[in-house]
DNA sequence: TCAATGTATTTGGTATACCAAATAATGGTC
DNA sequence: GACCATTATTTGGTATACCAAATACATTGA
């Protein structure tokens, strides 16, 4: 047997959006492209994160290993090298003799987490400045400008979520620094969830367009100190938005 | 060959506090405080980040999985444990039918890992302001005075060094927040070796000693701004030191 | 002599089997 | 009937065995 995850990829196809089987290969003459080939267990890894940002694992959830593992249709060792990953990143607890489970963060810790992203983005915005490419900035714009656009017509939280994410997203890969995209995304995965939350109050749309105006505005100008501010600011008051999330669940309107 | 032979990887294991065979359950009374138990391949982890470190295992040198796991005396699950975790944190690299190398990072890496670092210690000098306790601030300023004293009697440039170590890593410590804590260390590490040799030059003490006055009064005053720019600064300053070390490199005197 | 091809060896990737600790359940005793 | 002890089961942790890909080397042909 080569490798089992053609049969994993068919489930976790559905789940995640992999291509489906048969889309390739269909000319014998093409080369398989044998170089994208990864690790199982980061596949693995993939899939679980994408589970776990989207709530179908819910926080505070067992992963048993075996179970997990057969309901994937892999053996255990390349799912632990799933939850070790995700350990690292924060996302899964492991402790001695106990099923892993699914990070649930307390208000605390969100509020610690987002600390950090605001001044990683806040850096994010400084180097923006100098290493943004009109492309990229163009690209930013357009999604700036959907958000907009969106937020009085559509009632699609998840679309102007998705957005705000990819906004943002966008703004730290300009940057061309790796460790800080790939720090920034760890922090991402951690705080997806909260934000997600938090964003479904439509109250608050205006004032992160408005932020986000702000940047916008800053980057064109290539003004590191009003772009690495607003950026900062508007992660800082993410902190009070998803407080206020919490407040919300302990007193149910 | 790697490693030069078993009886390091003993010693390795007594830096590290791994039990010797049969040095437990002498007293059957005593409970054995297995809650302490920690995966092989954390405690595995820990010993080759040390190594790598010390420089025990240079930038770029192989790490065999099998080899390794005999030298240490395990088998290779917990080593590949180890191996992932430290690839999760920058310091090795894994490419599909490699052996497992230690990363060398390029100016350019080291560039923008000190960047990020930066911000994350500028963002720790806010936070130690509202969060250091007295006792904190005392040892900090503890070890201020011990690298002030040993800068001009001393040519021990590997207590300089670590004692300038201890001192960012006590201010971040300060803050109480884990998260910040945790990027912070992974980002030393990955910085700790160029930011070693950036150390031997004597000639920066001076400047070194400067900017860590500053960043001492601004924690005594509690003084965000002081302390966040003053650690920004410095580390920003550091960028060009590590510069200057790799174009010595490429032209020795 | 050089190049090309085939083979053997070494590498990492994966699956499985085994072990020890912790927990849950069950049975016995007070 | 309640509580404690003991056992069985489930958990994660580790070691080992096997597999495929890549490389290095040797051999053979031009």
């Amino acid at each position: 047997m080569v490798y089992a995850d053609i049969s994993v990829s068919w489930k976790l196809v559905g789940i995640v959006g992999l291509k489906m089987p048969g889309d390739a290969q269909k000319n014998p003459v093409e080369k398989i492209p044998a170089l994208s080939r990864q690790r199982l267990g980061d596949q693995i890894a993939d899939v679980l994160r994408k589970q776990i940002l989207l709530g179908e694992l819910r926080p505070g959830s067992n992963i048993p290993e075996r179970e997990t593992a057969s309901a994937l249709g892999v053996s255990r060792t390349p799912l632990r090298e799933a939850l070790l990953i995700l350990e690292v990143e924060g996302l899964v607890i492991m402790a001695p003799a106990r099923s892993p489970i699914v990070a649930n963060p307390s208000l605390e810790d969100l509020t610690q987490l987002l600390l950090v992203q605001s001044a990683l983005e806040a850096l994010a915005g400084e180097c923006a400045c100098e290493e943004i490419t009109n492309d990229e900035f163009d690209h930013i714009e357009s999604l700036h400008l959907h958000m907009l656009a969106s937020s009085d017509i559509s009632d699609d939280s998840l679309d102007f979520f998705s957005t705000d994410m990819a906004f943002h997203e966008a703004i730290v890969a300009s940057t061309k620094n790796p460790p800080l995209i790939k720090t920034h995304r760890q922090y991402n995965a951690r705080l997806w969830r909260a934000r997600f939350m938090s964003s479904r109050r439509k109250i608050k749309r205006a004032s992160t367009l408005r932020d986000h105006t702000n940047i916008v505005e800053g980057l064109k100008k290539r003004d590191k100190a009003q772009t690495s501010a607003a950026l900062g600011e508007h992660l800082r008051i993410a902190i009070t938005n998803i407080a206020g999330i919490f407040a919300r669940e302990d007193n149910p309107e």
